[in-house]
DNA sequence: CCTTTCACTTGATCAAAATCAAATGGCGGC
DNA sequence: GCCGCCATTTGATTTTGATCAAGTGAAAGG
């Protein structure tokens, strides 16, 4: 679990680098000054507009990417338009399916995002040669696995009420992890998106917010801005005692 | 992607091992003789009844697990008692989540099954020192995060109908991966199972093969054995075109 | 052989969420 | 300020699947 990093001179890694976010939580941490000389070599970074596909559903992977900033939806579509988010990634996580060339998954960009991409073969070449590397993707593996099973326990046996209030719990939990107060945020997706990841309609998704305001779980401001006065009953809405 | 193996004289690796299908297609295959006898050393083979527990959620992790033979439902339980299965796991996978102390899943034989368990520190350490096996672990962590996600969409967005022809298809394609027809197997799991893993109650899974059946699309013997005359128009079904 | 049990099926009714259809309410452009 | 455009909310109705309640049928046990 503890992972081992070389005390690194700052004047030894790249400019750009530097001032990363990603750098520390995100997989470029395990790596020494002269990888991240040689990766930040052929990578490039990007502003997204809110909106703005990183991958499609079908497409070849030539890039992995990393977020820095934003919040990017992974979604899949159904060939009569269904669609269903089947995760959200957070700065800094990393985005991509090493080992695979065909993408299962479309990736959007949630918010106005920024990322770093970098080229499949350079990383996959790095990720042979550097344990410590796969080891750190394995446990973002992981950990994605562990949210998307959590996730289908929300989407399979919870009713329209706890899933949105479940959806808000995830978001409070995970929009801003470095601040204390998680009571107060906004809401990174739209009404729609938030049907499409809970499996609900956006009628449905705009009953319950209205039932938990009038219930004083939640306050709105904008559509956007939500206020939480009590998390832990938030939570209990949410089904999660 | 391609996994180098040593060629391995039989007399070389413990005796057990030899007759192991789980050796080639799991985790093992990518150990040495040493290795391999080494954890062997620590490992123990045990028959599980249907319904035999493996671990229980919120237990610390002692052993993991290869399956030998059959079929293991990972589940999760809300307080309240509702359930949702998270995956089923088939010979030869690895069963245990890797670098954590407490269980967030119970995993349970859906039919009657053989595993090989180890200590959970006799194969951390080994990971440790063996990159080829952290790969493995990923790869089967990734598979694992596919099949999640592709779960999602079938629990988030798909009709009853829908559910329970996904359901059938991916037993076809699961339960026996060496044989080439698939058109013909035993279901793993009973009704209640199967409405667990879909979201749905047993009343609704009940109609909906009484339907498929109705519809020709399924032929059902014994209530557990399923022939499928076309497994296209079984996959059409399940909203997979 | 008959009873009991258990898994599954079938039927009738109900409730939750989807669908169809209008409002409402910012917000940018003119 | 007014208009038109979206996203969101609200309302009426329908549909799907859940719930409640009996059956059925096969296997186990007395």
């Amino acid at each position: 679990m503890e992972i081992r990093r070389q005390d690194i001179h700052n004047s030894d890694i790249p400019l750009v680098c530097r001032a990363c976010e990603a750098r520390h939580g995100g997989v470029c941490g395990v790596l020494t000054a002269e990888q991240l000389t040689e990766l930040n070599k052929h990578s490039s970074r990007h502003r997204l507009d809110s909106g703005a596909e990183v991958i499609g559903q079908g497409e070849t992977v030539v890039n992995y990417s990393n977020i820095m900033r934003g919040v990017v939806k992974l979604t899949k579509v159904m060939a009569d338009g269904r669609q269903q988010i089947v995760g959200l990634q957070f700065a800094p996580d990393f985005l991509g399916r090493p080992f695979l060339a065909e993408s299962a998954i479309s990736a959007e960009a949630a918010t106005e995002s920024e990322i770093c991409n970098f080229p499949r073969n350079v990383l996959d070449r790095l990720v042979k040669r550097t344990p410590e590397l796969e080891h750190r993707l394995h446990q973002q593996a992981l950990k994605e696995l562990d949210e998307a099973r959590d996730w289908m326990l929300t989407l399979g046996r919870k009713s329209a009420q706890e899933k949105v209030a479940s959806f808000l719990y995830l978001i409070a939990t995970h929009i801003d992890p470095e601040s204390v107060d998680m009571s107060s945020f906004d809401l990174p997706l739209s009404r729609a998106d938030i049907a499409d990841f809970l499996g609900l309609t956006i009628e449905t998704v705009s009953r319950q917010f209205t039932k938990l305001r009038k219930e004083n779980v939640i306050r709105i401001e904008n559509n956007r801005h939500v206020t939480v006065p009590d998390m832990d009953r938030l939570m209990r809405h949410a089904g999660n005692d």
